[in-house]
DNA sequence: GATGAATGAGGGTTCATTCAT
DNA sequence: GATGAATGAACCCTCATTCAT
């Protein structure tokens, strides 16, 4: 049987303002950057494929047949998130040439603008949040980890690394979750106890 | 809860068997102590009214009638948790009579049970994540580092105090979200490098 | 606390024209009434909970507050069409005072309105597949037919009781799928020789 | 389905080892004959595109290109259902060579596993139901019907093969829709009631 | 003072259908 | 000729919240 049959009048005119874009090849990383946008804003709490499909200018549709479930978007998110958090840091220790370069560079993270970035901050804690209660994601937290300790682990041993990068860690939060600011002088001396500066 | 039809039997007579609790004098504590436990099972995203109703054994009316918004009684759960994790870490400390002392009661901290217990992690992290979304939230963590800090700091000078506590966070954060277990000797050194071990 | 405290301001004239009722206590009669409708209309395979909401001038959050599920609102749904049919058949033998005028009486429930009214039938045979399918609506065709066959038991024996109620309904279904029609003559001479007329 | 990221992996090579199938020249059959399946297990309310393509094991396009719609696909798989009951009952008459014979497989047919046999019944019952409520298929249905009163008509004058035609239907349903068995004998005595056995 | 009956907005998800390829 | 990428409407259902009692 033919193609509907009589579907002929259709197109008459020459030119049409492309009702819906038929071919989007990066929906799906429109779809998980928006969904970033998203969490910053209501939390994992307040995310929904409505407020996602908005924020990315994309029908509500497309998410469901772009991605199994909405976790499954939520784990790609998260994945961008960390990857991003890792290019700083990565960026920040590639800079330094020695250990005392080193301590100056962590120390710079742990006040700097990545990680003291209200976005930024909040999606961490609400990616943590999630991936203790969900192994999947702690793949995730695992493998930012991992990048985190290799870029400080061009310049100490492997325990004070693992060290370092859990006081970087809760000093961050700390920082973050304190209503009184926390001096640098103490981010620093912190870091010297912890490398061992002679 | 629909009519079901008949409701019949409901007691019309005079005499009736307790239908009713006639007077709940800690209904609020019911109430917020059973949100505890639906944010520890679904997380604060999952959290309804209707769930802690039922987990509080409650009817659903006397939440709205007991708390302003979900908001307050989140706010009210999380004051119990922060109070509970801050009674044990002051328990552990008040055991210490001394600085070596103290050190190892940190470390038994770090890898005992009430900071590792997984309902009690689940919990904390939620409300990180709330708290540096909200800033009503934000006292209760704040009110909660004061407290550990002060149960640390009998026995550090303040600096000290503010690196040992931002350090116990970190690990226990990492012990948490990685993969890999992490060495107690790691652990033991960590302390000891922020504390300056003789 | 007492109840949200500031709400004092709320209906400050006298006259309100009732925004939405409060109490209907027919409201789940009334949605089982619709939900006929519905099906009658559309077919099992075309009845959905708005469509329900809409023929019963009811909210849609009302049918899944009053019904656990769709499938318990069929279920009443057809308990009242079975009852109907059940009681327009008993209505018709409760005329006939022997056997003669019981046959007579089987021969115009047969060719007569209620059998054959379009509505009556189709929302018949809608039950009948249902269920084949389900078990727990097969309770539902059980008691029906169980009255059907009280019915007109009382004229005949046991076993003619249950060949004339298979009679019936197979020309009923017959007279109803063909597109030829079937005399009436053959209707009575079927009759007749199920109950052996002498 | 969804692009899920990497399809580098095509073959933008020259060989490929049979990709899709090219050419299959039922099509058609395989699709009527998946819906039929579908429609045995989810009912005609169940039954989706999606469903049939997934049982077919054919792409969803696929289904609109060879169909105008849902209900051609349905016409066409009931239409099978029909002919493929039709042909049981032509067989089993087929094998008798007298009335006495013929009432024998009547029974059988009654009793037997052709019109008992679930799957059968649920797929009659849905194409009754569709029938009574769409012109088109009481097409099917009436040449059904006309095929079933052929095969019986060889052995009884028209009348009596109309009767006998009902009385099959209204016993095979009444045995199913029914939770009490129905002895074989009264399916005999009725049989034998209609066709007057001397 | 305290509660359950009731609602409408919004939740995730499925679907028939369209269209570029 | 045949297909899968894509859509938006509708689906069922849950929810915070309101209000009469």
């Amino acid at each position: 049987m033919p193609p509907t049959s009589g579907t002929a009048a259709q197109g008459q005119s020459g030119k049409e303002s492309t009702p819906h874009r038929r071919y989007d090849p990066d929906r799906r990383g429109s779809i998980s950057d928006a969904a970033l946008d998203v969490i910053a804003e209501h939390g994992v709490a307040g995310t929904t494929y409505r407020k996602i499909a908005a924020a990315a200018g994309v029908p509500l549709g497309s998410l469901t047949y772009h991605f199994e479930s909405l976790d499954e978007i939520l784990q790609e998110a998260f994945t961008k998130l960390a990857n991003h958090t890792a290019d700083g840091f990565e960026a920040a220790m590639a800079e330094a040439g020695n250990a005392a370069q080193a301590r100056a560079a962590v120390v710079r993270l742990i006040t700097g603008e990545l990680l003291n970035d209200p976005r930024n901050m909040v999606l961490s804690y609400e990616l943590y949040a999630l991936a203790v209660r969900r192994p999947e994601l702690r793949q995730v937290t695992d493998a930012w980890m991992a990048r985190s300790r290799a870029a400080v682990g061009r310049f100490f041993d492997p325990a004070t690394t693992i060290m370092l990068d859990a006081l970087i860690e809760g000093l961050t939060m700390h920082r973050a979750l304190s209503l009184a600011p926390m001096p640098r002088r103490t981010v620093e001396e912190a870091v010297n106890r912890i490398v061992g500066k002679p």
